[in-house]
DNA sequence: ACTCCAATACTTTAGC
DNA sequence: GCTAAAGTATTGGAGT
């Protein structure tokens, strides 16, 4: 037949859905290998004697407020003396 | 006709899957009723001037081998020492 | 000496706050009987020949409003379509 | 004093921690950005009528084996067939 | 300010 | 036992 299957309209919103996940796509794929990266920088942090939590907990904390931090381990220690775990 | 749509074995399947299903849901709002509890005695406590947040580290805490959480707490200051943040 | 190394509102705020503790490690040990339950369940259907993965997800839409469901089907399908994944 | 207040050896390792550490945050800060625009193209795509959620889910279906998913498809609607859900 | 929801990170569990 | 997948919990952000 000479009439085309699909409208132009169609077939352009077809394309911007095909544009739209595969840009997600794409972006998921730099994600993912940055991530890994992270992994690595890990992995071999541990393979020269570096406790990998510790070291991810230090990553947290450098990101936090200082001063919040600081009363959050005040109210820590307080709660902890009343519970006799210090 | 008078052929049962269902042959009897079918139908113990779909009833056995069935007392599957339900016996998971009726688990699943148990658990969130419990969920739901906690959520109140944080809020209870929050209301009485608590800080929710400490709470639940002091709860996390107490689940931890003691030996192994000074241990950690350890390398960290080494850390945090290493970086200026102490 | 004859002065209490504590005074009476500090040993009450003490016994508040184990009290809450408690509670909500109580209420955390029958949650996580209670998964264990669940757990225990999809474990004895696996073993009777359920795929455990497809009852959790039966389990996941029960929970759903059927319309909303139907809706989202819909949308999913015609993403689908366009994008020649059906 | 003429003394140095660190060893030599003591000095390196303190680098060779900040470089670890710095390295990460680097990295996360690069992930967050690409996080960020994930979130940007889902946000677009929100405003020229598309259902984020469904995106996500195309997205995700589209990671997946498509043999294993037909079969999973399968077994679903047995069982859904199985509860009435069809 | 406070709640609600989505996103991330962590923990645990299942499969190889 | 280890990698990979689920589920859970916490956090940040948006909206009221």
């Amino acid at each position: 037949m000479s009439k085309p299957s699909k409208s132009r309209a169609e077939k352009f919103a077809k394309d911007e859905l095909k544009s739209i996940i595969e840009r997600v796509e794409r972006l998921l794929e730099e994600k993912k290998a940055i991530a890994d990266d992270i992994s690595a920088v890990y992995a071999e942090a541990k393979a020269n004697g570096y406790d990998a939590k510790a070291l991810k907990t230090i990553v947290r904390m450098r990101k936090e407020d200082p001063n919040a931090r600081a009363e959050f381990e005040t109210i820590l220690e307080t709660y902890m003396q009343a519970l006799g775990m210090l």
